[in-house]
DNA sequence: GACTATACCTCGAAGTTAGAGGTATCCGAG
DNA sequence: CTCGGATACCTCTAACTTCGAGGTATAGTC
């Protein structure tokens, strides 16, 4: 049902080019400190992206240091904007659910 | 992260009295087909409910048939405003992600 | 008498996520 | 120079949720 890490990677990997590191800290800024997701959860998820191939990588050697850059494939773009549509749908539908006349308040 | 059915099934108790298998069909028609839970989430889900005090049940005879109807506890209330507002702050940061800037098109 | 719909339920497999833990480098402070 | 914190990568296991299949029984219909 969820698959959110994933949707959000995609979509901030369609923006610019990131490495694993800045992910963890961008989600947190581009979702407005609402989600907050772990290394453990990022970059196992990167490598079974890249396994589908949804992502491609690139090693970037920046002031000694390695960083694994990843970006979108053709797939990839193709599969975050089946991932968002389907957000959508799921969201629409909460949001009616809750949105129904009303309970006991007001 | 999810906790999707619960909400819901919250939120439908919150409106008025229901049973399992007739919540089954209410999900899906509460959110406009987009979501559909089988017996085998809601029944666990309901005894789960019931178990930690959110819900309270009563047994009810309906044309020889035994129906077991539950509602919402004031723990249970409290318990869907607190699961609606963390799915509003959710939600609202996922909506923030994808709708920044642009991508490819338009 | 058989089949469908109603109504309840449980179980185990499958998939996701979180958190803890592990390595190594760089840089600034003391 | 040495210590600690930030950077940067990674893996593993446990926990949790969710799904689907399967199981029982009654009521009504053909």
């Amino acid at each position: 049902m969820s698959g959110v890490p994933e949707l959000l990677l995609l979509r901030l990997l369609d923006q610019r080019e990131m490495y694993g590191y800045e992910l963890v800290r961008s989600i947190r800024a581009a979702t407005g400190e609402a989600i907050s997701l772990g290394e453990g959860v990022i970059y196992p998820a990167l490598h079974a992206l890249e396994k589908n191939g949804s992502l491609k990588s690139r090693r970037k050697a920046v002031g000694g240091r390695t960083r694994v850059y990843y970006s979108l494939t053709t797939k990839g773009r193709q599969r975050l904007d089946r991932l968002a549509n389907e957000w959508r749908r799921i969201q629409g539908g909460i949001t009616t659910a809750l949105e129904s006349p009303a309970h006991g308040s007001a």
